[in-house]
DNA sequence: CTGAAAGCGCTTACAG
DNA sequence: CTGAAAGCGCTTACAG
């Protein structure tokens, strides 16, 4: 590791500019107190030994601990959803602790604003380094960019962007893209009437996620010429039995029903209902690995679930932050997650 | 990060066990030339104090770094396969490089296995800490992990595994379960024939892989009670003209074939024939995200491929070595990847 | 079998 | 604006 008598690193770079190592670690952290003139003369030096710092050296040295705050939806009884990415951020955390890095996770209810404001105004409070944030509810989570950008503190968005934000990078999936696989999906089990059934199990139906997805959705038979005909479901209250009572309705009118595409992980729901009244031969294509999409999905009445490795998002984040604060890594401003197709067959293998 | 005046580390456990700290290193490192009475003694601080070693400082002290050896294909003019496991390789020495490790690749000829030979002897000549491999000679690749076990040298192996090797751990596809998929895929396209052909394209065709591949993907058919009449084709020759050939026989004496499966990445040669021959419709699956088979994905000729993120097989490998070599760490002994499926509709964001 | 001392390549007060 | 010195928590010869 070591050349002969050479000295290397600071030691080198203080000996061939003739100034001690406080100096020379004062230039490369862009700390003030020194001359312009020996500021470039060790820039230059540095550039031409093209110095790269021992991290190992200066984190032991340094003894300083960068301080992430999380902040994601809890998972609740419907949905264990987020325990994925929260497990990818703890493997994260597991990794990267060794090296001078303290998490914080502070988690929300979907339901209630409230309890995501208060979160950040704990995040406020503390000094963080950094922030890991599902910003679900839109503009709360703009008013906290604005906070970050003035504090210049970076932040990570995953599992949904806000665009034109000044984030350090966005994480999740592709969403026009997904919406737009996921009648493909449909289209394999459509034969005569070509009905399909785009179904909304959300309060938020308006927001660009969703819209995004639906774009998606209707393109694909646009673009590919199917002909098809298409019914829209919004359904505000996300409980089985509000579910269970428009799906009635929708079948009353529309009895010729192929295709059912979910926009969001409570696609159970439907399968429930579909199971229920027999109907388990349409197709069902949803969104999301959890709990109770797999068991429908075993029994085949789930065909296809569109996936986005919120586990793998979680992970991801943390990392491009800690590369971000102590690496000085540059990190990708979007990174899109690969969008995943998991069946009855390769389902025991998804992660 | 530090308590008041207390000592910690090494230094308290030097303090509370009455030697010096050069000994409580010894223990630490199960070093002899330690007398069993203050082994034990400073095993039970160690222990109370339930220590954890500070990473950054042992690797600062030591400069030691460990050398990883990497044995795997090269890739070819007729498949960019192995450039996706060569990039995640190099993606893990850029994570790792910072921590001393140190990286040397070694590529053969899975068409000569003189160079996998000649390959095995330099890293037997060089002292490496570890070794990446892709067992694609299995006698060879057998002799070589017995030397590694008398050495207690860690090997990984990627890709495709031998039963019953001594390797730290393995890291590939779940094969049974992918050609298992593969039925279903198929599935989709078939009609009134149910035929289906299964074509090989290699001159292993009798090994481990393939035959696991095959049984996986007759027994959808049987578990399934899908009638279906399945024939099957050995491609010995991997040049494209013997393809067309066999491929031409075939259909001749079954021109209502309904469905291909190819057990390999070389599906991109039956999809050219596919449509040179004007039968664009028929279903056909293969493996592997390479460059020609993405072509015909696109075309819409190759209908799915089965994929097991060869990139992410080269990168978790490597930090399997690195967890273990390292950090000491506890690594998984088998490990399979998720069997992705790629179509013309998220190909884009695969990864 | 054991310990004192130097050192890994940085950073951090502190003094000037 | 600059430098000498101590220290981060380990490891490594070397001496006994």
């Amino acid at each position: 590791m070591k050349e002969k008598g050479k000295l290397s690193g600071v030691k080198e770079i203080a000996r061939r500019a003739n100034v001690s190592i406080a100096t020379v670690d004062r230039v490369i952290h862009n700390r003030n107190g020194v001359s312009p003139k020996t500021k470039k003369k060790i820039e230059a030096i540095i550039k031409e030994l093209n110095y790269q710092p021992n991290i190992l050296a200066s984190r032991l040295a340094s003894g300083k601990v960068f301080r992430i705050a999380v902040l994601i939806p809890k998972g609740s009884e419907m949905t264990d959803f987020w325990d994925a990415p929260l497990k990818g951020i703890e493997r994260a955390e597991a990794e990267i602790k060794q090296y001078g890095v303290s998490v914080e996770t502070f988690l929300f209810d979907l339901n209630d604003k409230a309890t995501f404001l208060q979160a950040v105004d704990a995040l406020r409070a503390k000094s963080y380094d950094g922030f890991l944030i599902a910003p679900s509810f839109v503009e709360e989570a703009k008013e906290f960019a604005r906070y970050c950008q003035e504090q210049s503190l970076p932040f990570v968005f995953i599992d949904s962007n806000i665009e034109n934000q000044p984030s350090l990078s966005y994480i999740g999936p592709p969403l026009f893209q997904s919406g737009y696989l996921g009648s493909r999906l449909c289209a394999f089990g459509m034969g005569t009437s070509n009905k399909v059934l785009l179904v909304n199990i959300t309060r938020e139906s308006g927001n660009y996620n969703y819209s995004q997805i639906e774009e998606g959705f209707k393109s694909y038979f646009v673009e590919n010429k199917v002909p098809f005909d298409l019914i829209k479901l919004n359904i505000e209250e996300t409980d089985y039995e509000s579910v269970a009572l428009a799906l009635k309705k929708a079948f009353l009118q529309h009895p010729d029903i192929e295709a059912i595409f979910v926009t969001n992980s409570r696609v159970f729901s439907v399968a429930r209902f579909l199971e229920t009244m027999d109907k388990a031969h349409i197709q069902l294509v949803g969104y999301d690995f959890v709990k109770q999409n797999q068991d429908y999905l075993k029994k085949g009445i789930i065909d296809f679930l569109i996936c986005h490795k919120p586990e793998e998002q979680g992970y991801k984040g943390m990392m491009n932050l800690y590369h971000h604060l102590s690496l000085k890594l540059p990190v990708d401003k979007v990174y899109y997650m690969p969008i995943d197709i998991v069946t009855k067959e390769n389902q025991e293998y998804y992660r």
